[in-house]
RNA sequence: GGGCGGUUAGCUCAGUUGGUAGAGCGCAACAUUGACGUUGUUGAUGUCACAAGUUCGAAUCUUGUACCGCCCACCA
């Protein structure tokens, strides 16, 4: 018997090893030579390809529980398809992650004393590049160590510069296309990071804030930002609101208001809610969305109060240079003062948007930008899945999509960051018009013969990543993109769902006419052992590394699989792990008994004199294996692996191996050997069909039990 | 304000098309020195949130209620 089989079963020692194996053994490129599986004869899918793109773990850190999950289901899917005879290809990749990047490297500034706003943009870049290429090969390392059968040849980093090239190309062909353009629009400002964001990049937040009432001419109106109230002159209402019937639209009054007299103009509109604070605001378009927009309708003035430190302009006149928090309350004096205070109302609740990363409050400022109009892109991609080319797994979450695409606004691309993608533009200071300029040609502006800048500003990282299944296969050109676009599956976080997904189906649309993939399988959030969002401030983090190197990395991905439908959240507790470290070992030891107790038996895979009784167990053992491949080929990954440990354990090994005992120790010659088939043929099976779960210790086995023989990554599937 | 999901054993959760309720961990008792103690055998614990309905039959389908969680949203 083997040397390997004496002692349990010892992760530590052996999965480096055999991820090496695999790794040189070339199987993780679909083009690797699989002799029966390049044989239509002995391939029932020869010919098919199945491709699955990885979302580009950060390249910034360490992986968390959630990578170490989608790692392991796409690995699943990858290997099974590849054990049926597909060429699977998995292509990994890195992401630059622009914003957030950004920020992990400024809090490494600060703690150095140092900060971005400092330095040139080209020093910030050279050093995010070189701190993200460090972290990158951790990354990298650690998708390794799940066990990821992904082809690294194929590797893709967000900011290889053929993405690059091809993301500002892009850019051009929709500005070309009348779906970009340059906007002076309001747009979500983050005071703190000093970069706009889009609407997926914000956060409400329940605030409890004074709501104030104040005298405006004849009307009292309500606010909860007294401080942007200097440059209101319009007063607007409700055009079916009877109380203010006597007013007309346009009417014009003279008032008394903070730093003086003024003429306000009265507007009516239907945007006002009739059963808010006394049913009249007045507007601030510069730094209110809502404003903006009834601004816009009715051709009104714009004027900035607040600058993009978050500090009156002059137009405050004794409150110019203050910061919000600090003028608030002496504004809301002064009016008092003067008799304009009618009643604060201390309690209101309402919801502020804030920077998704901070926290900050959102301070919407009117700003240049570049913007994707959205409509007619979202029409085509809302289209596509009507017609069910896009299957969504769990399928609630086409719902989901759905709403999201048929109400989304157009996107501000534009990030004043120096991480990400630069934009490929020129800017005209003097008119603010902006042109895509790929070769660097545009010098005077087109509209005033002004003088133009390169924009200084990045992608938002969601313009490349939303083409990154384009990107990755080599479009435009190039055999990878004939291949294997579109797509089958995009798995991915149920939180991308609208930060990601739409974007990539889009782009897909757009760019080749072809949807980016068929299957959109959505994952939960890991949480912790109760069930609670793991953070560090709650120390509930739970490292993946760490865990596999005390378990060891299969069990991980069983604790990580089995009880976690898609789409829902999962709890990872360590004695669930452990339960199926213990399983690794079952696996191992039956292995060891079944070698044993049949040794000078050779398998035959041709063997048919099996006993009625091992017949049968061996139907019984095709009809699991038909319904598994069901819940296989269905993504119930969740069933097929817990049908599997039940099976190997409490059947194979409780049952079927003990009662084995009598009967190999025993004198019948043909029983003796018709249950040495099936213990073989059996272990095998389990072995093959446990490899896309828990891919180290079955590979392991295989090897002993099929010493000089192929892997088992590229053993076929079984089909009985 | 709108939407989605959940509510099943002490804990974490499965339960694919409706057919006498499951897993892991935990718990109790017992067993066992050669596949494995990272073990085995046996067992206890559930009006499947609540109410009504459809059905021969409902954890599963319908409607409503309650509570929990999540998401979306231009509530001045």
């Amino acid at each position: 018997m083997d040397q390997k089989l004496t002692k349990p079963y010892d992760p530590t020692t052996t999965e480096g090893r055999i991820y090496e194996t695999w790794e040189k053994s070339g199987y993780f490129q679909p083009e690797a030579d699989r002799p029966w599986a390049d044989n239509p004869k002995t391939n029932p899918n020869f010919g098919k390809t199945f491709t699955i793109i990885m979302p580009p773990p950060n390249a910034n850190g360490h992986l968390h529980a959630g990578h170490a999950l989608f790692i392991t289901m796409e690995d699943i899917m990858t290997r099974y398809k590849r054990m049926q005879g597909y060429k699977a290809l998995w292509v990994p990749g890195a992401d630059h992650a622009g914003f957030e990047t950004q920020i992990v490297y400024e809090k490494k500034l600060e703690k150095e004393g140092r900060s971005r706003f400092g330095m040139e943009a080209k020093d910030l870049y050279d050093e995010i590049y070189a701190f993200t290429m460090e972290h990158k090969k951790y990354m990298e390392a650690e998708v390794r160590a799940v066990g990821a059968s992904c082809d690294w040849s194929r590797e893709k980093f967000t900011l290889d510069k053929d993405v690059i090239e091809k993301t500002q190309t892009t850019f051009k062909k929709m500005y070309d296309d009348g779906l970009v353009y340059r906007g002076k629009r309001i747009i979500n400002w983050c005071t703190k990071h000093q970069t706009s964001l889009s609407d997926v990049e914000t956060e409400f937040k329940e605030k409890k804030e004074p709501f104030y009432y104040f005298k405006y001419g004849p009307f009292t109106i309500g606010t909860s930002r007294p401080e942007t109230k200097f440059g209101d002159k319009y007063v607007v209402m409700h055009p079916a609101d009877t109380r203010y019937q006597e007013y007309t639209h346009g009417q014009q009054i003279d008032l008394e208001w903070i730093n003086g007299p003024i003429t306000a103009t009265v507007i009516k509109d239907e945007a006002i809610d009739m059963e808010f604070g006394t049913g009249v605001m007045t507007i601030t378009p510069w730094h209110d969305a809502v404003d903006f927009d009834i601004a816009q309708r009715h051709n009104l003035d714009k004027e900035p109060i607040i600058d993009f430190k978050g500090r009156l302009l002059p137009i405050a006149g004794e409150f110019a240079g203050l910061k919000i928090a600090e003028a608030r309350p002496k504004i809301v004096e002064k009016l008092q003062a003067k008799g304009l205070l009618e009643k604060i109302d201390e309690n209101y609740l309402h919801n502020v948007k804030v920077c998704y990363k901070c926290e900050t409050t959102i301070e919407p400022q009117i700003k240049e930008q570049w913007f994707v109009k959205m409509k007619p892109l979202a029409a085509k991609a809302i289209e596509a899945v009507n017609e069910n080319k896009i299957k969504f797994i769990p399928d609630n979450y086409r719902k989901i999509f759905l709403y999201w695409m048929e109400n989304t606004l157009d996107w501000n691309i534009s990030r004043q960051i120096v991480w990400g993608i630069s934009i490929p533009a020129k800017i005209c200071d003097a008119c603010s018009d902006g042109t895509p300029d790929l070769d660097n040609t545009i010098t005077t502006c087109k509209t005033c013969g002004g003088e133009m800048r390169a924009d200084t500003d990045t992608f938002d990282t969601w313009f490349s990543s939303g083409q990154w299944p384009q990107l990755v296969l080599g479009y435009p050109e190039g055999k990878d993109f004939e291949t294997y676009h579109p797509t089958d599956v995009m798995e991915t976080g149920h939180d991308l769902i609208f930060k990601w997904v739409p974007r990539m189906v889009i782009f897909g649309l757009y760019l080749t006419g072809q949807i980016p993939f068929h299957t959109v399988y959505m994952h939960g959030l890991v949480n912790d052992a109760q069930g609670k969002k793991m953070s560090k401030s709650k120390g509930n983090v739970v490292n993946p590394i760490e865990i596999a190197s005390k378990y060891g990395m299969d069990a991980l991905r069983m604790g990580l699989v089995i009880g976690n439908p898609p789409g829902s959240d999962s709890a990872l507790a360590e004695n669930k792990i452990k339960g199926y470290k213990n399983f690794a070992n079952k696996v191992w030891n039956i292995s060891r008994f079944i070698l044993e107790s049949t040794e000078g038996i050779n398998f035959d895979g041709n063997f048919s004199a099996f006993t009625p009784a091992d017949q049968s167990l061996k139907q019984e053992l095709a009809d699991l294996l038909v319904d598994i491949t069901s819940d296989m080929d269905n993504y119930r990954f969740h069933l097929a692996a817990e049908k599997l440990y039940h099976y190997t354990w409490h059947r194979l090994a409780d049952e079927i191996i003990e009662d084995s005992k009598n009967i190999l120790k025993g004198e019948d010659v043909v029983a003796k050997n018709s249950r040495a088939q099936f213990l073989h043929f059996a272990l095998r099976q389990v072995l093959k069909s446990l490899h896309p779960f828990m891919p180290f210790l079955t590979e392991e086995l295989w090897g002993i039990i099929n010493p000089g023989g192929s892997l088992l990554i590229i053993e076929p599937w079984p089909h009985l």
